[in-house]
DNA sequence: GATGAATGAGGCTTCATTCAT
DNA sequence: GATGAATGAAGCCTCATTCAT
């Protein structure tokens, strides 16, 4: 403790360099051991994989779910960003649309923990990260709204996100373009010129046109 | 003994005959728990919900990864069995279609276990009960050619109900209807009325139409 | 229950011929598996080689120890009997004694459970079978006191008998017949034309001549 | 801190450094247990015994087996080094196989999972531990090689060494100067004034001089 | 602040023994 | 009497978390 430190101070002082260099570290680990092998992973080895003991892993995140909420909101984000880019670039509308697809699909559908956590989307909708991603499609869906079959929501774009990622993560290894083709599907399915309106989410629709 | 044994009681001390009783409690209990926590959920707990004591557990399924093996088999049989019901009742191949994916999706998508292991589909093919869904599925197709957007495979209509059934399981317990408009878009998205053709899955289509 | 048999009574009445059979039959499997594994072997693999159930494994005997103790004594005394035939045959007291030990531990030394258990001699001396072998080994002794080192007891050659008996096992599958070896430079040991006495048992000698 | 530190005192909480204390605590205690028990002892008890949590104790050895390996190769090696060292001092050769025998019987033959382990030396004849005693058996035969029977091998001395262990193992309990007889017998059977070759390993003799 | 050793609850599995038919 | 299913106490091992240095 510094001799010029008054007792009982709990004043905030710049974190070490060497901390703030630990914790990277570690955020980094964890979300390559995140993404290969979901929550599950074992602490130990983030640890080990950082260079950190376990002793300071654990002084920048209490709990084993603190780190990996960490490091999906971040990871979280930043594939939110790049779809995001991915759809200003494009060239119109509906281009916007399918290259945020593409894009989001194609970047971080293999990240394991992301998918685990993108599953509790509706169960705990609230999860930051989940509402700048919300925020992107919401703008997509206004702008190609003229292209769009009436009646697609947000949350239905959303939705299509949540399960084309996962046809992602299961087909990755062995089939690594066929979800493409399922995306081409779902994206025709998206587009105005089907004339039926979609059945209402607060009554389930026995029949189907 | 027997003729006075009220229907539906007997549990603890469960002799001969009831071993298969006790079989198939096991087997629920194991059904309801894979369904419920995945196939991470503690083997004792199965037993608990049973009613049997680990031994008798492990007298029937000397590991863990049979009894899952033997429920999984048994659950994704009777899934694929009532979702191919209700196609054959349907009055057009197009309806046998919907019929199908409305009845896999609202029967047993909510299988935590079960969409675990459909997630292994690609990546162990022979899988049992797979083959049985397979070749439901590429009947369904071939009887709907005639509507089917030109190209569409089994694949593709067996991992469109992958990644819907992902939805069906992630929207579930919120928002329970969901599901069900991602799959009018997606169906939509499978009709004839669409000019382009799909990806070739060997290629992988950087640009989007 | 027979219908002329006396209320309350428990007059011996012969068994079952069948019961017999069984018992005879668990005796056999369990002496087959005692010698190939010890007494480390799983009851249910009694009961299976035997062809009967648990329950009347455990009718007969009803700990696993007393099976062991039963097959045991009766392995035991097996072996101590084709041990003294194979001593009364001989043409001499010393042939007799050789040949003794040549029968005792060609025969039944491979007898994984006997082994353990005949190391249990000397702390449970009224071990039963032992007092037989005892006698048998005292009656040699006698005979070749003329040859014999001054000053051998019958202990020392029960113990010579475990001690070679060990050899035995311990060699039985990689070199079957280093332990003869050890046999005659045992009996070598034992013959007459050796001047010192033998250490008292009492008086540890910490100095070998 | 380590200054004022009593001796020998330091059991619960224990840090850095003192991995290595605990290591040996639980090395120490295995062998105690082992050697009371054989391989068969609890890990539990082990740990207990040391004052280590299960987790410690897996820490250093992540597999029971590894415990069981380290300890018996410590132990092993440390009978065989005593063994070595009262030959050494001897005054003749007869005299360095005699104090071999003795001190390797008198030392660690109650050492019961040595036994085991022992016993294992021809099944598994590159046995770590026992290529060590091989050679300092392989010495003191060499040095001793006018006064011992013509033909006596290495394999001779070490299976009678297996041998007599056990013997010592069996009567240390009761009778434990028993063993010391038997040594004094074998030695004077393994003198050179014996005039019959020993038979050949390859070819059992069925009649015995 | 960093370190990594220590902790111990909890998970899977085996097996001697009991019990209902 | 026979049967074999049921029982449950151990036994081995893992891993999130805490703690002394």
């Amino acid at each position: 403790m510094a001799v010029d430190e008054p007792e009982g101070t709990t004043r905030r002082r710049a974190p070490r360099v060497d901390a703030l260099r630990n914790r990277e570290a570690i955020i980094e680990a964890a979300s390559a051991a995140l993404a290969a092998q979901g929550t599950a992973v074992d602490v130990r080895e983030i640890a080990g994989r950082s260079g950190v003991g376990m002793g300071t892993l654990y002084r920048h995140f209490p709990k084993k779910e603190d780190l990996v909420q960490t490091v999906l909101r971040r990871d979280f984000s930043r594939w939110a960003d790049s779809a995001r880019r991915a759809a200003v670039d494009a060239r119109d509308p509906w281009a916007a649309l399918t290259d945020f697809y593409q894009q989001a699909l194609t970047g971080y559908a293999r990240h394991c923990a992301i998918m685990e956590n993108f599953a509790l989307t509706w169960s705990v909708p609230d999860l930051e990260g989940i509402q700048q991603l919300r925020l992107v499609i919401e703008e997509l869906r206004a702008r190609a709204a003229d292209v769009l079959r009436p009646g697609v929501t947000t949350d239905d774009l959303l939705l299509l996100l949540v399960s084309l990622g996962h046809a992602v993560r299961v087909t990755d290894e062995c089939r690594p373009h066929l979800w493409n083709r399922l995306l081409h599907i779902s994206l025709a399915g998206l587009r105005a010129d089907h004339g039926e309106p979609l059945p209402d989410e607060a009554a389930p629709a026995l029949r189907l046109p």
